[in-house]
DNA sequence: CGTCTGACCAGTG
DNA sequence: ACACTGGCCAGAC
């Protein structure tokens, strides 16, 4: 556990119920752009206790990035419905419940 | 050292 | 919408 992995994992506890975010987006928040794919190295290796809403990060496309139909998928999918987040074949609607979202939600009142 | 491999991404056509 | 490209970089070998 170095520095960069600590402010990753922060970056991703800090993601509000509801709401997801993509790869990208946590790295940069971690203060390393660029870096998306470090993001999803550490969540690969993330062990099975540990709390971490690792379900609220995905593709930029807002594509859950587990393979279709295996079990993570599933249980990603699973996990973000509790929450009231839509997925649709296996994907989220970025503009609805991404974090940067807020005039969406402003405009329309979506989820909240 | 070199190569390969990822829960990735933005740009281009 | 899809395919491809080049960028990213820590670890395994």
């Amino acid at each position: 556990m170095n520095e960069a992995h600590a402010r990753i994992y922060a970056a991703i506890a800090a993601i509000p119920r509801g709401r997801v975010a993509s790869y990208g987006a946590i790295a940069a928040r971690a203060g390393l752009p660029g870096r998306a794919r470090l993001v999803g190295k550490l969540l690969g290796e993330t062990p099975e206790g540990m709390i971490l809403p690792w379900y609220r990060v995905l593709r930029s496309s807002g594509q859950v990035a587990l393979p279709t139909g295996s079990r993570g998928f599933r249980e990603q999918c699973r996990l973000l419905r509790a929450e009231g987040v839509v997925v649709k074949n296996g994907r989220v609607p970025l503009a609805s419940f991404g974090m940067d979202a807020n005039l969406d939600r402003a405009l329309w009142g979506m989820p909240d």
